[in-house]
RNA sequence: GAGGGUGUAGCUCAGUAGGUUAGAGCAUCAGAUUGUGGUUCUGAGGGUCGUGGGUUCGAGCCCCAUCAUCCUCCCCA
């Protein structure tokens, strides 16, 4: 058979991993330099605990692992009557109840759920891991992908979302990424859909909105108008939107609170956006935000990057209740993600990464065959034990082979001991960079490999 | 789930109107060069033309189906 990879899903090669090592390594100082505390929970979690939790969509999207054992022969039969029902999209246990997990905020949300009696709180996490899901791969989507997540849980303050943006950009920044960190508040959203006399259905409207950019003012309407909203309505969805041509956030502050002057709600997140502004200045008030995931409660963010066509490379908000979803109430939180393969394939195209990224691998003794093999190996331990790393090439081939293999490697110094070199006690060393070879004692090379001064 | 593009060597692709034995570059390996890499030169290996059927005297090329992959929409990181 010839071998070929699960759609969605990529190999790594050296390269590419030190280079995804390089952006891991930048958020993981962050959230460290932040106070954030590792956590990680399996790839695989209860189904019932993932779904109903990201929307309709959401739910589709979650990859279903089989039950083990339904190929018995016992169960055959009343394994082939659940797959039935499965097929009229019912319940799935029996066929099905676990799965791989679709993010990193709903296990945490579990998690703190089972412990939080055990959590000092405010509890701050994060969280490095893949997650799943069944979507259709193409352009910077993926269906098994790292996320990067950061929450607050057991406290209310708008300090952490101030200190999340701060996060954002701070990462952003080192990676040399040029973003736009938009902001927006589901209070907002929920006031315009009370607005509408829609308050039931605020993500039809916000699902609409979201779409602005992309389908136009006209096709948001007549979208919104097939869900039957008022033309009254859609009057005040229009002026709404025009919000969004303003520049500016105190212009656009100060027209929402005239907008929603009667809407007690969304004056509430009015002034949460305001308060956060305050903290971090060089965020965006997008009022079209919106955001698919329906647990988010207040402050919503998003992160854009620009100069490139690519969708969201982070996002996040604050959820009020997610515990509740598990019996424990009372828990808000707030938490952002990066998406580290969006933000890979972003730096790729822009050509953000650092050029020396290469191996680690310093220096490669040349095997001169048998004679010299232990004498090479003392040398090299002698080197590992002062912390230069190093390789022996292990089979006595034609020695421009063993340069060629050197140089392709990128390793920066070669070894060489023979005869010569064993008979006068030096050893001799040749910088690949610059093509240069000299001889000396071994305390010399290790010295000058030290001081970079080979 | 809806729509579109592409499948020829390990990779990137040529392949002209359907016509003998399917090509190039890169990569790999070997030699030129038995203690000095990248450059250069010479040579070699490597293909069920995604798969199955059909049209035809004849199919890499045309038709149908199927699979894979990429892109767009939906939704998202």
């Amino acid at each position: 058979m010839k071998p070929t990879l699960p759609q969605g899903t990529r190999d790594f090669g050296p390269e590419t991993v030190r280079k995804r090592q390089y952006i891991f390594n930048i958020i993981r100082t962050q959230f460290e330099l932040f106070g954030f505390q590792p956590l990680e929970t399996p790839a695989f979690e209860n189904l019932d605990t993932l779904m109903g939790k990201y929307g309709d969509e959401g739910d589709k999207l979650i990859f279903k692992i089989l039950n083990n054992g339904l190929e018995r022969p016992e169960k055959h039969e009343s394994s082939r009557q659940l797959f039935e029902q499965v097929l009229q999209g019912k319940l799935e246990k029996g066929i099905t109840e676990r799965a791989l997990k679709y993010d990193l905020t709903i296990p945490f949300a579990r998690y703190v759920a089972m412990n939080h009696n055990l959590l000092t709180m405010p509890f701050k996490r994060y969280q490095i891991q893949p997650v799943w899901r069944a979507d259709r791969p193409q352009r910077g989507r993926y269906r098994e992908f790292y996320q990067c997540d950061a929450d607050v849980v057991g406290s209310r303050s708008l300090i952490n979302e101030a200190e999340l943006l701060q996060l954002y950009t701070t990462v952003f920044s080192q990676l040399k990424i040029d973003v736009k960190i938009c902001i927006n508040n589901r209070k907002i959203l929920v006031g315009l859909a009370e607005a509408c006399g829609f308050a039931g259905n605020m993500m039809d409207i916000t699902i609409a909105i979201d779409k602005l950019d992309k389908i136009g003012l006209d096709k948001v309407i007549e979208e919104l108008r097939n869900k039957g909203l008022t033309e009254d309505s859609l009057q005040k969805i229009q002026t709404y939107l025009k919000l969004s041509e303003i520049e500016g956030n105190s212009d656009i502050l100060q027209l929402l609170k005239n907008f929603f002057a009667e809407t007690p709600i969304a004056l509430e997140g009015i002034q949460e956006i305001e308060t956060l502004i305050s903290f971090a200045p060089q965020v965006s008030i997008d009022v079209t935000l919106a955001r698919g995931l329906n647990y988010y409660t207040g402050t919503i963010i998003e992160v854009k990057p620009l100069g490139i066509q690519m969708g969201s490379i982070g996002g996040g908000g604050r959820y009020d209740d997610l515990t509740g979803l598990f019996g424990v109430s009372d828990i808000p939180g707030v938490g952002i993600s990066f998406g580290v393969d969006r933000i890979y394939d972003v730096m790729e195209e822009l050509k953000l990464f650092p050029e020396n990224l290469e191996g680690s691998l310093q220096v490669m003794l040349v095997n001169f065959g048998e004679t010299f093999n232990a004498y090479n190996f003392s040398v090299m331990q002698t080197l590992r034990n002062e912390g230069i790393s190093c390789e022996m090439y292990p089979e006595p081939i034609k020695f421009d082979k063993q340069l060629k293999y050197a140089g392709k490697r990128n390793i920066p110094y070669v070894v060489l001991i023979g005869e010569d070199e064993m008979n006068e006690e030096m050893i001799s060393v040749k910088n690949f960079t610059t093509g240069l070879q000299h001889k000396m004692r071994l305390t010399e090379v290790i010295s000058r490999i030290k001081q970079g001064s080979l």
